[in-house]
DNA sequence: ATCATTGTGTACCGATTGGTATGTTATGAT
DNA sequence: ATCATAACATACCAATCGGTACACAATGAT
């Protein structure tokens, strides 16, 4: 082969994917990439292609990352309203921590890009699909064990958790009081029973 | 007086709705405008201020069109579940018929404007507050007529339903099969008995 | 009829946009 | 040591961005 790249590929993307995250794609210049990422243009677009192609990558790996702390928290440990509680308080704790306020990645990416492109509808819809499964998995295993048992279906009652995560995670942009969020989670809660 | 304008403000203004609505703000240009609204630059100008100034009017505009219409619905009728249950049901509906899936404009600009312009995180915040209050009424009304008996307390609960109601909103940017979000709108409906 | 005033259309401004051509430097195979 | 290869930095590209200067047209008061 010939001369090595100087930069940590997978560093780089990591970089891209807190600026693409904290600014959105349309607000994210190639001037803010390079500096963030803290290599020139000509090598983003050898290693990753063009702005919308490195705005995928960068999507990608939010969502893998994310999926999996989900599926960490969610599928393990005894109890499932237990690991709900922690999950759902776990990201609003998040949320108000940040200072950039940035949401969730996949959740801004729908609002911005799923109406005007297929390739993110497709994309941000099978991930909020794959934590509905996740979900479902949860509940299944708390109605199996006994520690559940619900009126509604354990598919329509994980798709709504979904849904109230969602609203949870936007509202939490427009950073209401602290006691409006908890006051929504105790209540989301109690459909898990 | 001198001479007169041509165009009508408030139908402009309606129009620049639209195109912000649909586009979001940075998506949106200048010559989208001028386009769309069907006037020059500095009429925009004279007229609105700058691009910013012409967003947040559009925004206002478009949340007091919004609020009027959940009054319209939640807090007339004799059934506040019936209310409840045509409002949630009347948003899926008009969402998937939006052709352009635009979504709701004060969540999408929650998204993409709060977090890095206090301006409209105070606006946007104010707008679901009120939100809330129109629907702590409604399940007020619904407590005082003996048609609800709710375990949690009003305004809770009608803070968890407008985080619910943003939830839907925003998965619907995604096109997921109608029985999902018609599912997800029945088991929201369970909270309120 | 004249004049001050203001809306309109054109044409332009400097700055920034996403993207690339180019020359140089480093590397491994031969 | 030579050479093909590819990453590097610089400098540039046309196009578009938000915003405005300016000349002209229309209006009502005098």
């Amino acid at each position: 082969m010939v001369r090595q790249r100087e930069f940590d590929v997978d560093q780089a993307l990591e970089d891209a994917m807190h600026i693409f995250w904290s600014k959105g794609y349309e607000a994210t210049s190639l001037s803010d990439l390079t500096a963030g990422m803290g290599i020139q243009r000509p090598s983003i677009y050898s290693a990753f292609g063009d702005k919308k192609e490195l705005f995928e990558a960068a999507l990608r790996k939010y969502t893998a990352a994310h999926a999996a702390q989900a599926r960490s928290v969610l599928l393990h440990g005894e109890s499932v309203k237990e690991a709900f509680k922690r999950y759902f308080e776990g990201i609003v704790e998040e949320s108000y921590a940040d200072p950039q306020n940035r949401g969730c990645f996949c959740i801004n990416t729908m609002v911005e890009m799923a109406p005007h492109d297929e390739k993110f509808e497709i994309l941000t819809r099978e991930h909020e699909m794959y934590l509905a499964a996740i979900f479902q998995e949860a509940i299944e295993r708390g109605l199996r064990s006994g520690e559940l048992h619900t009126g509604v279906d354990a598919k329509s009652l994980a798709q709504t958790l979904v849904v109230s995560l969602i609203g949870l995670t936007v509202m939490m942009k427009a950073r209401p009081e602290r006691s409006f969020v908890d006051h929504s989670v105790e209540v989301i809660l109690t459909l898990i029973q």
